[in-house]
DNA sequence: AATTCGGGGGT
DNA sequence: ACCCCAGAATT
């Protein structure tokens, strides 16, 4: 039995809603450049839905313009050292992004000469680049009349079609349903659906009076249209707790070390700390100095709570191994994730 | 199919 | 507090 009856969108509404109502966003050729035959640069394209992957356009900006100043083409970011990446994306979150994405530039640069393929399917053969990555590019970039489905399009489709399920119970047929829907202006229609959702089709706030898919859509018909997507049953979020160590020496300067290159944090820079366990253990300091104790950091995961206890202490430069030395006014490049950079504010380092 | 990956902005 | 965000890779 299908989980949706899939009627008609109405896509000559929405095109003409984003002709007028589009957003101005860096890495976008706005409706009227496009329908004067401007195109997008696919690195820009691609560059900007790396970032944009389960994280807000406001977040993204600075650093996407950061980065193309930085490296304005491809070859300059295969070309980059990857801890220079790093470096930059520090902050931004899911730095196996950053990692994929150096990857990402240099395959494009070898396999490819720099050119970034023009299909879905080409395109997400290479790292970094999944269904949704994949299909928004070369619709944005080449019009092909592919469906664009990311967290948005989830949940306008689910009011629309009134979808009594959780969304990953009815992707594909979610997917067949705007596929069949899909116009010749691809990549407007794909970044009108998503502003739609963005602006007017909103998580806690539905517009309904002023959308463009109305009066087609089934969760408007019948009473209030944000109680879909109905949501699955969520577990607790785990604790786990350790403890953090700053160390200087004798010239203020803050010893820092590398993390392992795959998984949390992959290849970003830290602090040493203790092992991060349900029961917080008894401390055991790295070196023996005069430790003081600044309290507690106290930083949420995806996948759960992280509660540290910050010690400091000046401590001999010759005592430590596989680090390094980092003097405080360096500390702003380091490739410090934002736990880190709290442990380090918390012990008086900002 | 489920889990592992950050961090911030909105409510 | 909680939800959600232009998801992908791994298990």
């Amino acid at each position: 039995m299908p989980l949706i009856d899939p009627h008609p969108i109405n896509a000559a509404a929405v095109l003409a809603w984003y002709d007028r109502h589009a957003r101005d966003l860096p890495w976008r050729v706005s409706p009227a450049d496009r329908a004067k035959g401007v195109s997008p640069d696919p690195y820009r394209v691609w560059l900007s839905e790396v970032m944009l992957q389960q994280t807000t356009v406001a977040a993204v900006q600075k650093y996407f313009l950061r980065f193309t100043q930085l490296w304005p083409t491809v070859f300059d970011l295969a070309a980059a050292p990857l801890d220079a990446v790093l470096r930059e994306w520090a902050g931004l979150g899911y730095y196996a992004r950053a990692r994929n994405l150096h990857a990402c530039a240099i395959a494009v640069v070898e396999r490819h000469s720099g050119i970034f393929p023009k299909t879905s399917e080409g395109l997400q053969s290479l790292p970094g680049i999944g269904a949704y990555t994949s299909a928004a590019i070369a619709a944005i970039c080449f019009d092909e009349r592919i469906a664009v489905l990311d967290g948005n399009l989830d949940r306008v489709l689910a009011r629309y079609y009134r979808l009594d399920v959780p969304v990953r119970d009815a992707k594909d047929e979610l997917r067949a349903a705007l596929q069949a829907n899909v116009p010749g202006r691809a990549g407007d229609f794909a970044q009108a659906m998503m502003d739609l959702g963005a602006t007017i089709c909103a998580p806690r706030v539905a517009s309904c009076l002023i959308c463009p898919l109305q009066p087609d859509c089934l969760g408007t018909r019948t009473g209030d249209p944000t109680m879909f997507p109905v949501k699955p049953e969520r577990g607790e979020r785990p604790v786990r707790r350790g403890h953090a160590f700053v160390m200087t020496d004798a010239g203020g300067d803050v010893y820092l070390q590398s993390r392992p290159g795959k998984g949390l944090l992959g290849g970003m820079t830290e602090v040493p700390t203790s092992e991060w366990a349900t029961d917080l253990s008894e401390v055991a300091y790295p070196v023996a100095g005069n430790w003081r104790h600044h309290g507690q950091v106290v930083h949420i995961f995806t996948h759960f709570r992280l509660e540290l206890e910050v010690w400091s202490s000046e401590v001999p430069a010759d005592g430590l191994a596989n680090g390094w030395w980092s003097p405080r006014s360096a500390l702003k490049g380091e490739a410090l994730p934002t736990l880190f950079r709290k442990v380090l504010a918390q012990a008086g380092l900002d």
